[in-house]
DNA sequence: CGGCTTTGACCAGCGC
DNA sequence: GCGCTGGTCAAAGCCG
């Protein structure tokens, strides 16, 4: 990522124009990796959006509006030390299932953004070491394959965890 | 009436 | 093998 990009990005996160949530945190690995998903988040985050570029991740702060790690993150070495070591072993297990997953957080009073497609909820759990009940969510047009959990941060309600899984097989629906 | 949400039941994976 | 947990299904009810 460049200068250039960096600039735009920081400047995109104090422009007031984008409404009611504003993105903290996003994390693509490369191995999740995925064109459609990274639109389906651009589409999400028109108002400001984001670059990558051979970056395994790019980690924004909301509230501040800057961009707080401009270097690519997802190391082992960063991951060890953000993440406890709990998280990171089921991130490994995750990988192994699922490749193609876009994880990451809002602040927002809304838990379903609007991200241009449409979406039918399938299920709703308490999950473990969490207040807050994961809702499951599937594309709704016929055969399309992805799926996005949302859940409120346990630490933080006022922060939205979406995360989505698969690829569209169509464009956006607004 | 069709599409959606709700919610309890069911299933699969994993650790012990 | 058993119990726990997360993910999905599907019936019932709600709403526009």
């Amino acid at each position: 990522m460049n200068d250039d990009a960096e600039t735009n990005l920081a400047r995109s996160f104090s422009d007031d124009t984008h409404s009611g949530f504003e993105l903290s945190e996003i994390c693509l690995s490369d191995e999740w990796m995925d064109d459609d998903l990274v639109s389906a988040v651009s589409g999400m985050n028109h108002s400001y959006g984001y670059q990558t570029s051979d970056a395994a991740a790019v980690f924004f702060s909301g509230s501040s509006s800057s961009l707080i790690h401009p270097e690519p993150p997802c190391t082992n070495t960063f991951i060890a030390a953000t993440f406890p070591a709990s998280a990171v072993n089921q991130i490994k297990k995750e990988k192994k299932k699922v490749k193609k997953r876009v994880a990451f957080k809002t602040r927002s009073e809304i838990e379903v953004l609007d991200d241009g497609f449409k979406w039918r909820k399938y299920g709703k759990k308490m999950v473990k070491n969490s207040p807050n009940p994961r809702n499951y969510y599937k594309c709704s047009l016929d055969g399309c394959p992805v799926k996005k959990r949302i859940e409120r941060d346990g630490d933080d309600p006022s922060f939205v965890i979406t995360t989505y899984e698969g690829s569209h097989n169509h464009s956006s629906m607004s």
